[in-house]
DNA sequence: TGGTATTATATGACTGGTCATATATAGGAT
DNA sequence: ATCCTATATATGACCAGTCATATAATACCA
């Protein structure tokens, strides 16, 4: 599961809570794998159970007391194995294709609204890509690593890349649709 | 819910059994919208509550009764509805994303061989895809819509487009690594 | 003779993830 | 004066989807 894996991947940097992880996400991952808050304070708790991170409590005056996780031995085993393991092939589910799939019931004009309401999307998307270099710019510093660097930048490319590609087949399909490719009923 | 629509949108062309709705996902929008056979027939039940679909049983012999479901004027309006509704963006989780991100602990060969295994992948499935023409053929003709089969084609040559451009940002990548691009640790 | 596939429907147990909400305090903005 | 945001953790209810399994007859293949 990638949630559990992608949390040792950030405390394998430094411990960390689960509010700091939380914004860790939001700042990074999150365009290809959102977390809940909720969710990463359950998974914490299954983790310490098997052994993969230990809890320290740091108390706080009028806030609630920190829980710094930070990972173990078994731990660091667990994520290298995770990494170096094939994943199952992935079925992505896109209810925009659903769509699309059974669109020729729908008017002309109310299917062009479908592919232009997709391309504001996907340019809305490569806007805030274009973002995630200055967003996460102080975590970038702070961990200081060029080789971790450099595979967050490849993960930010293929979001760019196969977004762009998206965009640009969707723009050519509302260009034939324009021309009426499409049969009629 | 995509699969309720996606559901409405087969019994739309005419009434059939949960078997065979989960045959017709099988050769068309499985690749988009793959359907678990038992939550086929629970979707079934709650479509009927609902209202959108009615189920007339055909009795069999030496096999279990068929149960054929068609649907409603209520789940046409339901199934026009939802097509002209914009979805909310959607946030696709990509596992292999998460391993890019994190993969900065891996040796270098072992970061090449995760970039081959998802080029790999990406073959395979364009592989596939380029056989649904055929695999579909017989549901294409049975149904003999020139409209309905133009923008099933559309969802295939979205699939061919983005996955293509995947695969060919990934070699460019296995390049850029072959070459030492990567910061050593 | 045994194994597998096809037709056909169905349930129980489970998992990953979402949403709303709770608690508690401080500080800044409207 | 009130609202929102930030810090910090946590629970209950829920939902979609997965996996294993059950039933039951026929037919084909090794």
């Amino acid at each position: 599961m990638s949630l559990e894996h992608a949390m040792l991947g950030f405390l394998r940097y430094t411990p960390l809570t689960g509010y700091d992880l939380k914004k860790a996400f939001d700042v990074s991952v999150r365009h290809f794998w959102p977390a809940d808050q909720s969710q990463i304070y359950r998974t914490l708790a299954r983790m310490a159970e098997r052994g993969w991170v230990e809890m320290e409590v740091i108390p706080q005056e009028e806030r609630p007391n920190r829980k710094v996780y930070h990972i173990t031995e078994a731990g660091q085993g667990e994520l290298r194995r995770w990494l170096a393991t094939p994943l199952p092939p992935d079925d992505h589910r896109l209810p925009w294709l659903v769509q699309v799939f059974f669109s020729g019931q729908l008017d002309n004009e109310e299917i062009l609204a479908l592919f232009e309401r997709e391309a504001g999307q996907l340019r809305a998307r490569l806007a805030r890509y274009a973002q995630v270099p200055q967003e996460s710019a102080a975590y970038v510093e702070q961990i200081g690593s060029p080789r971790e660097t450099f595979f967050w930048m490849l993960t930010l490319e293929y979001g760019v890349t196969v977004n762009r590609a998206a965009l640009e087949w969707i723009e050519e399909v509302i260009r034939r649709l324009r021309r009426g490719e499409q049969p009629s009923r």
